[in-house]
Order: structure tokens, then C-alpha cells, then sequence
DNA sequence: CCTTATGTGTAAAATTCTAACACGCTTTTG
DNA sequence: CAAAAGCGTGTTAGAATTTTACACATAAGG
């Protein structure tokens, strides 16, 4: 009883890095925070977690030097992308081959994604690393010059890997949208590769949390009538919305 | 003035692990704990330290306190493999262009490695996501999938990265070695990545422990003569390492 | 049936953190 | 050169979090 509820922490803060008690208390609601404190420093004693001011942090996301500053992380639009990874995760079938790109957002969901047996091509290193803990998951990373800013790879070269393979579906973000513009980054090299990507998959579901709208990046890969999906979250613009329903755009 | 102090309480927590505010004032006595918070707050930022009530620690502790990803594989020969990352990190030169393999001694010669101006190829995730945080370092990963017992990638197409690429010295592992049957790895395609390593490359450094000796794997990818340095551990054999400096090649 | 141990809840007390403003000093600007 | 702006710092009150202490319920054991 204790000892699963313990466990059910644990695995939470792995997942998310990093919660508050008050975000604890909203997933346990029928104990108090007083029972949470007693958890989370009994997790602190076996040395699995850190309790900081307002909540805990996981030690084995400390660990990973990897992935981002887990400051930078912790700091924008957080629950945002979380909500929107959840929502992707779950339209994500067994036996498919899919395209994740290496966002921020990406990797979130590549920490949602259930241990399917599926197929996953990524350009991020921080989500092949997740994605690597999973049995099931077949994993082909695209190789590439490491931008250390966004632990992803680009390269020219991609396009060569890209012959060889297939699959459905493409799950991407961008760091920018207006619907002038479409769908932007800031890498010209990452724009090539989301355009092939776009190519080459069936469909495109794209992850956008509501803060990049009416934002420009200097490389647009799609316009709005590019996507299949557009996954986003509640503060999503209504009018917005319409100009993709309109074009049967599935906006979730 | 204020950066000497931040860096000094930096070095103070890698150093304790922990420290409390109060233990902190104790250390600088002629500013305020205020400037001391701001302080805490800004290597937070910078992703240096964590804060938790009361004081703050340091990054680096948290990261000592347990294993990395892999543990297991990780636990065997720990000690011989640092120590043959170390040398082998003295090896390597500003302004030239290596190759790193993606195994485990890699991993620690990634760790090791200078921040040196450099361009780094390598095949290892792990690699990757170490070299990564060097701001200096170049680096490129090769793509292709991913290997989940030892998170490296392997792929045919990597010879197409091959082709536009030049390094002057590859260090690389292996996983088993007789005189006989020369160095060998688990894995056809890593072996086949190897071996065109070798021929790209004018040097190539193999790093060895000498638990690694009288094994072997199904997949031979070098001989004994085909390496110019072997950088090993003091356990190994006198009468084996005759045999290597008989070919010009050192042995350290 | 009583005793003990364990898990939990509540509320006050203690501690720590944050926010806001003030001050002195340096740098920039007109 | 003086005014203005910026930076680093100190002080304080107020806010927030954490700890402590005690009460209660339940289950196990004698």
C-alpha cells in the first residue's frame, strides 16, 4: 500500500524530472501532502530522489548529464509539452514505423511512448536515449553533425539513410508558427530534413504548444495544410483552430 | 568579484557535495546570505548546482552517487578502463580529427577528454551525449540503429558519412583479442564499421584491458599489426607485449 | 482484550525563501 | 561634467514550505 504508492512516485518523478507537491498531491489525491513529504523523504533516504524546495527531483535525471540543463527544462511550457507528448503517445499503434523529430517536445514523448514494438527513426540524441531504455522499440538514430544546443543531428547526409526506409507516420514540433509562415526552425539543416521527412511519410501529426504561435523562425519546413494532426494544448486560439479544421486538419 | 565568488562556492559544493546557507555565510563572512541565495540561484541557472532547502548541492556529487545508464556493464574492470581512458586522453591533440567507437572504455575516454578544439566522429550514443557537453569539441554521430546492449549505432549506410569525411587517428575498443585471431567484436556490422574506420584513418589507437585477453568474439575487424598504439592496463603480459613491440607498435 | 507498531491526518511552530525597496558605485549618455 | 541608467548588494517584511508534535485508526501479536 505505502510501499506502491512509493513506487508510483518514483517512477513519476523519473519520468517527469521533476514535480512539485502540489503536482504529487493532484496525482494522489485521496492522501495528504504530509503523507507525500514522508514518501518523498523516504525515496531521499534510499538515495533515489532529491527533495528540493517545493517538491522533488529524480537523482537518475540529474544523472543523465544528458538530455538539457534540467533547469532549462523545468523552465518553459513544461506541463504544456508533457500534456501534448501524453496526447501523442497515445495515438501511437504497435507494428508501426514512425519519425520523431529531436525536440524538447519530441522528447517527452519519447519518455510517454509505452514500450511498444514499434519502429522509431529520430534525429535527437536525448530522445534515442530514452527511447533506447525500451526492449521493444526498434531505434534508428540519423547520424549527423551534434547541435549542442538541442542535442540533435543534422546533416546533409540523412537524405541517404532516408532511402532505405519507410514509414507511416511523422512526429514532429516546430519552434514557430504563424499561418503566414507555416511551420519554422532555426536550422536550415533541420528544415531539409523535416521537409524530407514530410515527404516521406504518410502522415504528419505536428506537436505545438500554444506559446510558439505568432512566432517566426528564420526556415519554414511546412505550411499549415502540410500536417495531418495538430497536436497542441488548451490555450490553443480558437480562430485559430478553425483555419485547420477547415481543412480537415484534426486539431487535438 | 562576483563570478570569483560564484565559481568559488561552485568548487566548494563539487568539492563537500553539500552545503547548508549557514555553512556557506561561514565561508564568506563579508557578504549577506541574500547575495550568497542569489548566487545558489544563478549556478542553478547555469545547471551547476541543485538547490534544496536549506542550502544547495552539487551537481557533480549527484551524479557520482550511483551508476550511469548501463551499470552493469559498466561495474566490470571500472577502475583498468579509467585509467586507459586517461592515457589515451593524453594522447589526442588540438585541432585534429578522430574517431571514437561507442563502447564502454569510449564512454570514460569521452568523459576524460579535454575540451579541446577538436572534431570527434564517433558510433556511441553514450559518447555522443558526453562529448556533447564540450563546448569546444566538434562532434559528429554516426547514424543507423541502435544497438541497446551497448547503445551504439551501426549501419551500412554509415559508409556514405565515410566518404566526405577525413580524421587523422581513430581510438577505438574491442571487445576480445588472441595473437591469433586478432582483435573481435559481438557484432558483424560494428566490425564491418571498423574496419573501414581503419582504413580511413593514418593511426589507429586501440585501448584494451587486459581482462579482454585469450577471448574471442565471432567478429575479427584488426590484427594484431594492424594498430599503431595499444594503450592497456599493468596487467598486461610481459611476454604478449613483446610481441607488439616487435612490430613498432608501443605499447603504454 | 490489551499492547504495540505502523500509517496517516491536522495544525501550530520553525525555518527558509522571495519580493520589494534602498543604497552606493560604476558606466553610459547627453 | 552632470544626469541617468545599470549593477551588485543589503535589509526587511511577508509568503511559502517544512518540521514537529500530537491524535487517531488499524492491524498484528501476546
Amino acid at each position: 500500500m505505502k510501499r506502491d504508492r512509493i513506487e508510483e512516485i518514483a517512477e513519476l518523478l523519473d519520468k517527469r524530472g521533476r514535480l512539485t507537491l502540489e503536482q504529487l498531491d493532484d496525482y494522489f489525491p485521496h492522501v495528504s501532502q504530509m503523507t507525500l513529504r514522508r514518501d518523498l523523504f523516504q525515496l531521499e533516504q534510499e538515495g533515489r530522489i532529491i527533495r528540493v524546495r517545493g517538491g522533488a527531483m529524480s537523482v537518475k535525471e540529474v544523472q543523465k548529464v544528458s538530455g538539457e540543463p534540467y533547469t532549462k527544462k523545468t523552465a518553459i511550457q513544461t506541463d504544456a509539452k508533457i500534456k501534448i507528448a501524453q496526447k501523442a503517445a497515445r495515438l501511437i499503434d504497435e507494428n508501426t514505423s514512425l519519425f520523431i523529430d529531436g525536440g524538447t517536445t519530441a522528447m517527452y514523448l519519447a519518455k510517454e511512448l509505452p514500450d511498444l514494438n514499434v519502429h522509431v527513426f529520430t534525429n535527437g540524441l536525448a530522445v534515442a536515449i530514452e527511447l533506447a531504455q525500451k526492449k521493444n522499440i526498434h531505434l534508428t538514430i540519423l547520424g549527423g553533425q551534434v547541435l549542442k544546443d538541442n542535442l540533435s543531428t543534422a546533416s546533409p547526409v540523412a537524405k541517404a539513410y532516408f532511402d532505405n526506409t519507410n514509414f507511416e507516420l511523422a512526429i514532429i514540433s516546430a519552434a514557430a508558427f504563424t499561418p503566414e509562415n507555416g511551420f519554422s526552425c532555426a536550422s536550415q539543416i533541420e528544415a531539409d530534413l523535416l521537409k524530407l521527412t514530410r515527404k516521406k511519410a504518410k502522415a504528419m501529426y505536428m506537436m505545438l504548444d500554444s506559446s510558439k504561435i505568432g512566432k517566426i523562425m528564420p526556415y519554414t519546413f511546412a505550411r499549415l495544410e502540410d500536417i495531418d494532426v495538430l497536436i497542441t494544448d488548451d490555450n490553443f486560439p480558437a480562430d485559430l483552430k478553425d483555419r485547420f479544421t477547415n481543412r480537415n486538419i484534426v486539431v487535438m
